[in-house]
DNA sequence: TAGAAGTTAGACTGATCGGTATGAAGAGTC
DNA sequence: GACTCTTCATACCGATCAGTCTAACTTCTA
């Protein structure tokens, strides 16, 4: 493939994300399409085939790229007691910004919107995203608790806890209200920090000795 | 009206709200509409105008009903400490019970999916559901706070946590997954049932003597 | 420089759909 | 039984859109 046919490619992709991105599967239109990346519409054909595969390969690689960011979240292994919190707060800030980002919002509504006519496309991204994101704080978890830093019996159910108390209010007010109810990232860190606070008296070794 | 007037009416709503909720905005003509509910096109265009305004009449209608039923979630007043955990159980379980009925969970992707072309709508229906169900637990939290059972310096905040813990997992699940991924009732009692004695330790008055 | 591959603009097809128009048939009221 | 309101089936209009076709133009390559 010569270069500019990869320069062309990508165009149509980058038109597609801003065009479908900004409203619905229905309302953006090949000729859309051609016209905002550039190119003619044959070419889009030539490329893409149909609309729909162009959309599933849009959205399958815009979810390849974000799941990438998640990866990745190891503890520090010399991690105290006491810094616990300091590094959970860290880590789920990442998160928290990561599905912040207007561009992974808009997605997610999209999907979430396209749910009935693409399911396999939304189980896709659910595991490449969200799902991903959880089963990582669940491996995290169940090392401090193997550490004895943490008293989590069920990882898997912590980690989701922990996912929703701080992923929660933020990513549903946005997907009613649209992108002017993303939080700032002062108030990212205040919700996060109280989060952490939350999660954490309900996984203190010293303060639950109800075992057995 | 006539008798058999209102009934063609709310045919042709029944039959919007299964077409709506079945799929998009987009997807439903008013032909099918008009068929489906056994009634002329012409009539449907009589009552509601244009689809826009039905849809929009179809969907505050139904966060109307809906929004009624999480109402009153007073607790009993008699409360002891120790019945706390069952009522807040009690109370968030048919919290969950309702946000996880199917017609709620599609109406809500439906929504949500049309926030680019409804925002006025979507955010109506925010207010009207979410956002009141957790106002209501901001208040009954607040009140147990004044009652010394529990220590909730910021109703709000911890309205919040106690409501996304219940509800993230769940309702984030069905909308990426569809509705085969609706929990069962035990599994509903036993995600509550975790998600309450997570939050209690986190208001817990006697674990946290941080005062000032 | 000739041919192949890539690309273009623009017309076109076939289908869908929101909304309107028509003109007649039911159903209630006086 | 005349009059009115409602409802009906059906055809129609205008616009939109995915996808195809054509015929020419450009850009590599040998």
């Amino acid at each position: 493939m010569r270069p500019s046919s990869v320069a062309k490619r990508q165009a149509v992709l980058e038109a597609a994300e801003q065009a479908f991105l900004a409203a619905h599967y229905d309302s953006v239109t090949m000729d859309d399409l051609a016209m905002s990346s550039g190119v003619s519409k044959q070419t889009v054909y030539a490329y893409f085939g149909t609309k729909e595969k162009l959309f599933i390969e849009l959205v399958t690689s815009m979810t390849r790229l974000a799941g990438d960011g998640v990866h990745h979240v190891a503890m520090d292994p010399a991690e105290s007691s006491d810094g616990i919190a300091a590094s959970l707060e860290s880590i789920l800030s990442r998160q928290l910004a990561t599905v912040l980002q207007p561009r992974m919002l808009q997605l997610r509504r999209l999907v979430i919107g396209e749910v009935p006519r693409f399911p396999e496309l939304a189980r896709a991204v659910f595991e490449h995203g969200p799902q991903r994101a959880v089963v990582a704080l669940a491996q995290m978890l169940a090392d401090l608790d193997a550490r004895g830093l943490l008293s989590v019996p069920d990882p898997a159910v912590a980690a989701s806890q922990l996912n929703w108390l701080v992923m929660g209010a933020p990513v549903n007010d946005v997907m009613f209200l649209g992108g002017d109810a993303i939080m700032s990232a002062q108030a990212q860190r205040d919700h996060v920090e109280a989060a952490v606070a939350a999660f954490l008296s309900s996984v203190q070794r010293a303060a639950d000795p109800q075992t057995g």
